[in-house]
DNA sequence: CCCCCCCC
């Protein structure tokens, strides 16, 4: 890199530039980077996200910008570093203290690694640096104790020009020292109402998220707004927002990535936009599920693949309020040639559909530890399907050129201890079944999962199905009361009951035996039939009904089991419960062997 | 002014 391929005096037009004008400037400018320094926050006691300040050079000035926070990851991956060479895509203006300040919003690495080029001294004018610094050589800068920039009382001014003549103020901007502010923002989430009630008295609320090329915030409405303005804001659209209240935000309570919240008030102002030039996108910063394994419990993460897996719908009660909420698993994979569990919840996991494994692109869902590594959406959270974004489109040639074939490794089934495996079957955790009791599984307190293959070799009979509450995700047993079935937990009558699977099946493999208890999937997996069909035949004819239980025998199955003792009655025992159960598809399991052979070291 | 983000 030579002095000549930086774009000299880009660095002075910035520097002298109106605050109205930078945004007009253009980008593309390639410059190097002088210095990459984290801000310390000072202004929030909660843990802030990290700020960098940078200083750049176009050869033969500096000048000082912000990297926006969307950016970081450039920082802590190292992909850029003192000396760097990037090209500035996007640039804007903001104002602290009557001072400018740049905001680098999107750049692209050049080359990392490079010698210092040329002499750069501070930019003609100095109005775009703090006080402070102004008149620091990037050399001399060694404080690590910088004041904070952005979050500083500040006279309110707006920092860049909108496309109807309005002044529109980046959200990264926003703080409670500006007042006269107009963001425009698409609503990234948009909640239902919700209602509290406590000792301080009781209401109800709503949450947006919004976002703009700067940064996200999260909006909460309350009371007399949510009737002015919850039915104005859409998921998805774009508005002019203005008259809104910023507060510091209470982080333990959102993962929406900034340190301010917005109140909307009854006189807030949103206005929607149509312009549809410029608006502001999701950014996303996109891990691989292989480096997941990398992360915290709790993190969260950006993450793309293809739905491989949509589970049933389901439903857990909450143990801390003992509320119910619908959930979903979807199996996410994508080119590391890694799969994971995606949870989703409540609306979502009721409507979701997919039906030809598209490509589903995940903001800010969250990291959990369970059975290896798994992602659960939060109510911050975001998910596009089908995105129309390059990082989509890659993934989806690649998959449908090659991924088709590939087998996936589980990060939500690695890691248990015992090497077994979470509700994937997972070929390399497989133990046969005089294995499972030899290392007695399941005798400790918690509960031990692993995979196997194995042989039905009879099913009890007597009791293969119960009554069962036909309302979906109730599944409880209705009871007969004469004209209808009650079911307790509904609190309702039904004229028939849907008939569900609940089953003893004795499987054997070359190594011993095992009782396992099967539910209605398992049943679906050996008759093909629901347990409704199942029972008619069993009233209808006794003598058919005996020839399928005799012919269920015989087949062979994948099964993911959990072990766990119960009592009943006084009586402790080991049981051992199928999670997951499949025929052995005999096509997937050469492509096993065939990558397992591929993979060992001699075949290289 | 809410504040839960769940379960195996």
């Amino acid at each position: 890199m030579s002095q000549q391929q930086l774009s000299a005096g880009v660095c002075a037009r910035l520097s002298e530039a109106a605050p109205d004008e930078v945004d007009g400037l253009g980008a593309g400018y390639t410059v190097q980077l002088l210095s990459i320094k984290k801000v310390n926050q000072t202004t929030s006691a909660a843990p802030a996200i990290d700020r960098y300040r940078i200083i750049f050079s176009d050869g033969v000035h500096f000048v000082q910008a912000m990297l926006a926070t969307q950016l970081n990851d450039l920082v802590s991956r190292g992909e850029i570093i003192k000396n760097s060479i990037v090209v500035i895509d996007k640039l804007t203006c903001n104002f602290v203290q009557d001072k400018k300040l740049l905001i680098i919003l999107d750049l692209q690495v050049v080359s990392k690694e490079e010698e210092k080029i040329g002499n750069p001294v501070s930019a003609p004018s100095s109005s775009i640096l703090p006080p402070d610094t102004a008149t620091e050589t990037p050399e001399a800068s060694t404080s690590t104790a910088s004041r904070p920039v952005v979050s500083r009382p500040a006279a309110a001014r707006p920092a860049a020009s909108g496309g109807e003549g309005r002044s529109i103020y980046p959200i990264e901007g926003l703080s409670p020292y500006q007042n006269n502010w107009t963001v425009k923002a698409r609503v990234t989430h948009k909640a239902d109402i919700r209602t509290w009630s406590n000792q301080r008295g009781e209401g109800k609320l709503f949450n947006v998220t919004l976002m703009d090329e700067t940064g996200e915030i999260r909006a909460t409405g309350f009371n007399a707004a949510v009737d002015e303005l919850y039915d104005k804001l859409e998921e998805g659209k774009v508005y002019y927002i203005s008259r809104g209240r910023v507060n510091l935000a209470k982080k333990k309570f959102s993962n929406v990535q900034n340190d301010y919240e917005m109140t909307l008030e009854r006189n807030t102002v949103i206005e929607e936009c149509v312009d549809t030039t410029n608006l502001p996108t999701i950014k996303y910063n996109f891990i691989s599920l292989a480096s997941m394994e990398n992360l915290q419990k709790d993190a969260t993460c950006d993450v793309i693949g293809i739905i491989k897996e949509v589970g049933p719908l389901g439903e857990v009660v909450s143990k801390a309020t003992n509320k119910s909420v619908a959930k979903r698993d979807l199996t996410i994979v994508d080119k590391s040639l890694y799969s994971v569990r995606m949870t989703i919840w409540g609306r979502q996991a009721e409507t979701f559909t997919a039906d030809d494994l598209p490509v589903v692109a995940f903001k800010g869902v969250k990291v959990g530890d369970f059975g290896g590594r798994s992602l659960s959406m939060l109510s911050s959270s975001y998910m596009s399907i089908s995105p129309d974004i390059e990082e989509a489109h890659l993934l989806r040639g690649w998959y449908d050129g090659f991924g088709t074939d590939k087998t996936f490794q589980s990060q939500s089934n690695t890691m248990l201890p015992g090497g077994s495996s979470f509700s994937g079957f997972n070929r390399n955790e497989m133990r046969h079944l005089s294995d499972v009791k030899e290392s007695q599984l399941g005798m400790s307190d918690k509960t031990d999962i692993f995979s196997t293959r194995a042989t039905v070799m009879h099913i009890k009979g007597e009791n293969i199905a119960y009554p069962a509450c036909p309302t979906q995700g109730c599944s409880k047993k209705v009871t007969d009361i004469g004209d209808g079935w009650r079911c307790e937990k509904c609190d309702k009558t039904y004229e028939r009951p849907e008939y569900r699977y609940v089953m003893s099946m004795a499987v054997a493999d070359w190594s011993g035996q095992l009782w396992l208890q099967g539910f209605n999937d398992a049943g679906l997996a050996v008759f093909g039939k629901t347990a409704d069909e199942i029972m008619e035949i069993k009233e209808r004819n006794e003598s058919d009904y005996n020839a399928l239980m005799a012919h269920s025998a015989g087949k062979t199955f994948n099964f993911s089991c959990r072990a766990k003792q119960d009592t009943y009655n006084d009586q402790t025992r080991l049981r051992y419960g199928v999670s997951k159960m499949s025929s052995v598809d005999y096509y997937e399991e050469a492509k096993g062997l065939r990558d397992l052979i591929k993979e060992s070291s001699w075949a290289r």
